[in-house]
RNA sequence: GGCCAGAUAGCUCAGUCGGUAGAGCAGUGGACUGAAAAUCCUCGUGUCGGCAGUUCGAUUCUGCCUCUGGCCA
């Protein structure tokens, strides 16, 4: 016997402070979805106001998926990820309910539709150790010691690329196998179902800049500083940890730490979700077989949403 | 009122021993495979506060003016 023909799959992808969340709360109040969240911050529990994450009435109202699964010391990944989704994603088949993937981290989303690489997971031990050559002699000397055990992935990375190098490094290390081998023998599995990839797209640059640098105040006016100063003060947690790294959280952590003022944090962090907000609109950009909806300054989640809906029926 | 220090990119500032200027931040476009809200790359003409003087040539030197700090009255 085979299965029914699989169903599709919905992707609602854009910036931040587009209204992804309150279109996806919409379509979720009148269809039968799934709602799966996308989003490498909202992972954390305890990060919830300078994450923008949904409130509990609304989370009790409309179950978010993949939300507060992490503690924020404890890291979690793209294949993470994409391990959880697809696991989401077969128990919305199992109940009848069409999966909606919704939120801002376009690496996830990718490497969900495209799959990843069959790579061995992060060894702190041999990242530390990277951390120790790049302290003592810098990145250009991790890169030349990739360049002799991996030359392709070393051509292509800049020698200022920290993060890419020292994972690529880490590979090799850890497996004896270079990167870009593991790269060639395994393509990655993607979802093969039918897709529908919805991208909120923010008319202008202005009014989105405007509205990320309300919604921060707003965040401060409903306590975010003391959100974070309870973080700080957890032992366990320190500004290296991916989820300190998050916007907002990094800078008024900086703050917390003494090193710089109040209004600097603010307006360093502020800044910082305006280039995350780039980063996202770059992704969308080149985004194969997205549907882009041109999101205006005075439009409604609900009109937003209706534009969701008419694209799933038609 | 007097004295001193400033006035240069959206912001903070550097600089030009006289030949029309450059960093950081911000902004822009881009890249992106287990940290991705991460990490990294590209892009710099702006009455050098105003007016006048000296000079072949002034953002640079001189004078006056305006504004901003500080000190003294």
């Amino acid at each position: 016997m085979t299965a029914s023909s699989p169903g599709p799959v919905l992707f609602l992808m854009g910036p931040t402070a587009t209204g992804k969340t309150d279109a996806a709360v919409w379509l979720a109040e009148r269809l039968p979805v799934r709602v799966i969240s996308v989003d490498s911050a909202l992972v954390y529990r305890g990060m919830d106001i300078g994450t923008a994450k949904p409130v509990p009435e609304v989370l009790d109202r409309v179950p978010h998926h993949l939300v507060d699964i992490r503690e924020p010391q404890a890291p979690y990944s793209a294949a993470d990820f994409r391990a959880d989704a697809l696991q989401q994603i077969a128990e919305a088949d199992r109940c009848g309910q069409l999966p909606l993937l919704v939120g801002g981290t376009m690496l996830y989303f990718r490497a969900l539709r495209d799959g990843l690489a069959d790579l061995p997971p992060a060894d702190a031990r041999v990242r530390a150790e990277i951390e120790q050559l790049a302290a003592a002699q810098g990145w250009p000397a991790v890169h030349a010691r990739l360049a002799e055990v991996d030359p392709e992935t070393a051509a292509r990375l800049k020698p200022t690329d920290s993060q890419r190098l020292q994972r690529a490094l880490e590979v090799q290390i850890s497996t004896g196998v270079a990167l870009s081998q593991w790269h060639r023998a395994s393509p990655g599995v993607g979802l093969t179902r039918p897709l529908l990839q919805v991208g909120l797209l923010p008319t202008a640059r202005d009014w989105l800049h405007a509205r990320i640098r309300d919604r921060f105040q707003a965040m401060l006016d409903a306590g975010f500083l003391e959100e974070v100063r309870d973080l700080h003060a957890r032992p366990e947690l320190n500004a290296d940890l991916p989820s300190m790294r998050c916007v907002g959280y990094r800078q008024l952590w900086r703050h917390l730490d003494g090193e710089i003022s109040l209004p600097d944090a603010i307006a360093s962090a502020i800044a910082a979700t305006r280039q995350l907000a780039k980063r996202q609109i770059t992704w969308l950009r080149s985004w194969e077989g997205l549907h882009g909806i041109p999101v205006a300054e005075q439009d409604r989640p609900d009109q937003v949403a209706r534009k969701v809906e008419h694209l799933l029926a038609g």
